[in-house]
DNA sequence: ACAAATTGTGTACGTTCGTACACAAAAATA
DNA sequence: TATTTTTGTGTACGAACGTACACAATTTGT
């Protein structure tokens, strides 16, 4: 009886310690949802939602930003296993971008506490949880212009451009997810129209990189200074 | 002697009020300068920096939102001026774009502290400051589809569709902003690789939108579920 | 079986915070 | 000139915070 449970309904040091782990995790999500800021989120606030004493935070994470980095690998994981998915098992970019908006989509509102915290900590917090946040979406991005390419979608781009047509996109999906989540939930007349919206703003993207020529030779347009 | 300064150098109590008002917006901006977050400044700490006892504070603003909602005003005055002469002096689209993009990172590297907040602050703080700051961003894309129809410019689109090419536009110009000033002050290299990428995708984003066809007859492509 | 490590608890200390209240100086108003 | 209003100051209080330390309970490793 070295590992695991050894009786019938005993957990084991290390799964009682994940438990409480999470209900930390959860702690910190519940409290965002309820319109806090994470950035404004202390110690003691977090223990007290999550029912342990103030000490046993530090159980488990240094500071606060040690607990928000482990949200972001947390979203960071699955949501880049679910597009993954969907550009391993289409072919054509149309259904891509359609079937990757969606998946998107349903996560962000499925996790609606967690996408909350990666807006506002992107750009907001501390410069540990930004780094982190973007650390994952250059992992996005890198990720996504890397399967097009193997796909044969946008030929005509160098690689480098393609990563930038995918920043883009990156950054286009992102935008629309924070909008999205600043409407009052459960109004899907808004919800959808602004989905739409950005689901056209993907194609004028898709569009425009398709017909972008690498090295124009035509004209003298668009030189810099 | 009513009103205004009535012997040399005397200030009118109006003047005086200001003057320790923008030193109470300019303690605020210089903490962010230092890497703080708006989120996380208490008024304690904002007087203490302008070198006034903490209630002064209450003397110009009801609370730290509401020294934000100042320094929005400040930002979305400005620069909506900037970039409205930008376009009534110009008429062709290339010359708009390059002229906007220039004036607009001119006004985000001279004015770095107060466009941190705004970035930060766009989705992060509270819901009064991402109110204020989004009614300026729409107000942006509204004038900026006005004048580009006002020019002739993309006549192809219809009006809701323009608005949302000026929305993506104005969107990457955001997150090309956040993205330049998170990097270490004073990398010229870095900086102009990364307005470089960010033009061309303001390019294709252009170039998409002149391409694009409203009501594409053509096949069954891009329907929704 | 026994020692060691782990995990959560309870108490406690010093700091910072928001804000209330009374007050002083000076400008505006009459 | 006399009075009122405005603006910044000083003091004070309760609450919340981060964190240190000693301790209890229980699982793990020998």
């Amino acid at each position: 009886m070295s590992t695991a449970a050894s009786g019938k309904n005993t957990l084991s040091r290390a799964e009682r310690k994940d438990l409480t782990r999470n209900s930390l995790l959860q702690a910190a999500l519940h409290l965002i949802g309820e319109g806090r800021s994470f950035t404004s989120l202390g110690i003691r606030e977090i223990a007290r939602e999550a029912g342990v004493v103030p000490n046993t935070f530090y159980r488990h994470f240094r500071d606060t930003d040690d607990l928000g980095l482990g949200l972001v690998e947390e979203v960071g994981i699955t949501l880049r296993r679910l597009l993954r998915e969907v550009r391993q098992t289409n072919v054509t970019l149309n259904n891509i971008v359609r079937n990757s908006v969606g998946v998107y989509y349903q996560y962000v509102l499925n996790n609606r506490q967690l996408f909350l915290f990666i807006s506002s900590e992107r750009s907001g917090g501390s410069h540990t949880l930004r780094q982190a946040i973007r650390s994952n979406v250059s992992h996005f991005i890198n990720e996504m212009a890397q399967d097009l390419r193997r796909l044969g979608i946008l030929k005509n781009l160098s690689t480098a451009n393609l990563q930038i047509i995918c920043g883009l996109i990156v950054t286009t999906m992102l935008a629309a997810a924070t909008e999205i989540l600043d409407l009052p939930p459960d109004q899907p007349l808004l919800e959808a129209e602004m989905i739409k919206n950005f689901m056209q703003q993907v194609r004028v993207a898709l569009i425009g990189a398709a017909q972008w020529k690498e090295k124009p030779p035509t004209e003298n347009n668009l030189k810099s200074t």
